[in-house]
DNA sequence: TAAGATTGAATTGTCAATCTTC
DNA sequence: GAAGATTGACAATTCAATCTTA
């Protein structure tokens, strides 16, 4: 692909970038789901849960990790609840709090589905980009991420002493 | 940011596209809807319509550019008929195609919209990447996507003669 | 029969209002 | 009053079935 100016340069990565998000996603959500019938949405509030402290995390904390509306995740949370692969607690220091915290189930479930999540983005993505090429990605696409996260101040965790400034994880689509 | 090994750099590329993606998507549709009124998935019909020769194409292309399945596209391409942007035309050469086709309303929507989401897509992407980071990142995902688009047959454009000799396969596996 | 496209039913996500607790 | 979270009404998407034309 010819990149004339610099600037056509970057447009054309930006293209590409929204090309590979959507393909990716697309491939991988497919692959997960038929291997173990769980939405790539369900697997991301697994993995965001399980890299928590205590395995939960309140409701407005996860919903920027998983980048959805606040309404939007207490829906998502609710069906996963039904599913048993989530529970709710309500938060010792402040009773407006609800926790969602991974079950035994959940956890086995994203045991379970890990490997074919992990061997997908090696196969699908990893295999792709050279050594050097990924470190030039994150390089520019942390500048990209840090200035456009200008926008929620992050809430304290729960039951911690204020320790742990929660880790903003990445999270698979979610389209507006 | 710590990468230990080859892979985890890999990993840490994936992530943070991940990220930029959600980040840049909220941000870009925001400010257009904010400027225009018009939702970030109408700008995208617009733009390929724009560049699709006679600024028409089929559904099914359509929804492919877009990436969106077909029967959510028809139900886009409704509302963007009743906006007035876009009008159905039946293809000549064969009556089961319909084909979008940008109406004056629709350039002069795009024409008004295309400065500020260029700006944009320069403030908040282009302004933070380096040229040799930007061609990087597209050698890589060039690759990406090539690898990820084993699955949609090309078809006609419509006007056209008859000069397709690639096989149309079978473009069951396009959307699940 | 298969391809192109649309429709109906059900799923998923969003916005504005609400309820509880701080 | 403000923050955390949920609910109801509504918008956007998807899947499966349908209709038309090739």
């Amino acid at each position: 692909v010819r990149t004339d100016s610099p600037d056509e340069a970057r447009l054309e990565a930006w293209r590409l970038l929204l090309m590979a998000h959507a393909r990716l996603v697309d491939v991988l959500g497919d692959e997960l789901e038929a291997a173990h019938g769980l939405p790539l949405t369900w697997y991301d509030v697994l993995v965001n849960l399980r890299a928590a402290p205590e395995h939960a995390l309140r409701m407005n904390d996860l919903a920027d990790a998983v980048l959805l509306s606040r309404s939007g995740l207490t829906r998502l949370v609710d069906r996963m609840t039904a599913a048993g692969l989530v529970e709710r607690r309500t938060c010792a220091s402040d009773r407006r709090g609800q926790l969602a915290a991974l079950t035994p189930a959940g956890r086995a479930a994203l045991r379970a589905a890990a490997p074919t999540h992990m061997r997908g983005v090696a196969e699908h993505f990893a295999a792709h980009v050279s050594e050097a090429e990924a470190a030039a990605m994150s390089a520019a696409l942390t500048r990209v991420v840090d200035a456009a996260s200008r926008r929620p101040g992050r809430a304290a965790a729960c039951g911690e002493a204020g320790t742990d400034p929660a880790p903003v994880r990445a999270s698979a689509g979610a389209r507006r």
